[in-house]
DNA sequence: TTTTAATTCTATATTAAAGTAGTAATTAAA
DNA sequence: TTTAATTACTACTTTAATATAGAATTAAAA
């Protein structure tokens, strides 16, 4: 029960850049150092989260990416939804998903607050909340 | 975001188990077809319930599965623990986990209560719970 | 005792996610 | 204009989960 490895890469980048956002722009490279994400795994993320209009990115030399929208704007779903939808909402914790309300197993609604929960956490928190230091 | 489909057949093979009481022995083939199963995949997966002393297995001619204790002493998380552990508790929704309670990210106490809500309902429904249709 | 119907074991095949490699495209500095 | 530094694109490799195949084992029925 947890997020794709991408979807946490993706995470734990966008955090990085929000962290530091002294810094302006931010290379592939450097990116893949620090948090030791595999060099060419990342700039395949980086350019789903370009894609997304999540980051822009600038190339060619003295180029890079940089955050596109205030942190504050950039929901968590948002990140996940942009490189692989790993908590794309599934009704159904047994892969059938055909029952109706009238003819449901006892899971179907023991199931439906957790899955509602988490899927509110990351509707509902932003790069931003996630980025600040918890007071 | 969901349980890996060998988690969702075990459940699936005991809610159906369960549900038929008046039957006494099962066989694979039988399950298989009933619930749309691989065959081979499904007898891998017996083994390992009979492994975990929820499902007895008889082997030989006029052998087959049955259930090994009441399905009200069967708890949700043993039956996904038997096969593959696929909400084995992650601590960390990044994939990082060193962070302590004092240094740690906003998503930290954020993923704990969805995720803790999550493992409360397989801890503490049991087979029976889910087998009873909801009245 | 032989046959038959079942589970169990061992090995292989397929698929999707994760990861790697190399080249092309872009752009600014030298 | 050449070169260096960067992202983007295309293709391949590896790994783990899922799925399949076939032989071995077991035990009751015939
Ligand atoms: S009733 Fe149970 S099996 Fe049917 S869709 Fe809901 S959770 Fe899935
Ligand atoms: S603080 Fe954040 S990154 Fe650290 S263990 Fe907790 S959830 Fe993971």
């Amino acid at each position: 029960m947890k997020l794709s490895t991408t979807s946490q890469y993706a995470i734990r980048v966008m955090i990085f850049i929000s962290q530091n956002s002294d810094i302006k722009i931010f290379h592939a490279k450097e990116i893949s150092e620090k948090l030791s994400i595999p060099y060419k795994y990342l700039t395949k993320i980086m350019s789903k989260l370009v894609e997304a209009n999540i980051i822009t990115s600038t190339r060619g030399r003295e180029g890079g990416y940089s955050i596109a929208k205030k942190s504050v704007n950039i929901k968590m779903i948002d990140l996940v939804k942009a490189v692989d939808d790993s908590l794309h909402d599934t009704t159904c914790v047994l892969g059938i998903g055909l029952c109706n309300e009238n003819k449901k197993c006892a899971l179907h609604d023991e199931w439906r607050e957790p899955k509602e929960s988490m899927l509110n956490m990351f509707c509902n928190t932003t790069l931003k909340d996630v980025s600040e230091e918890a007071s």
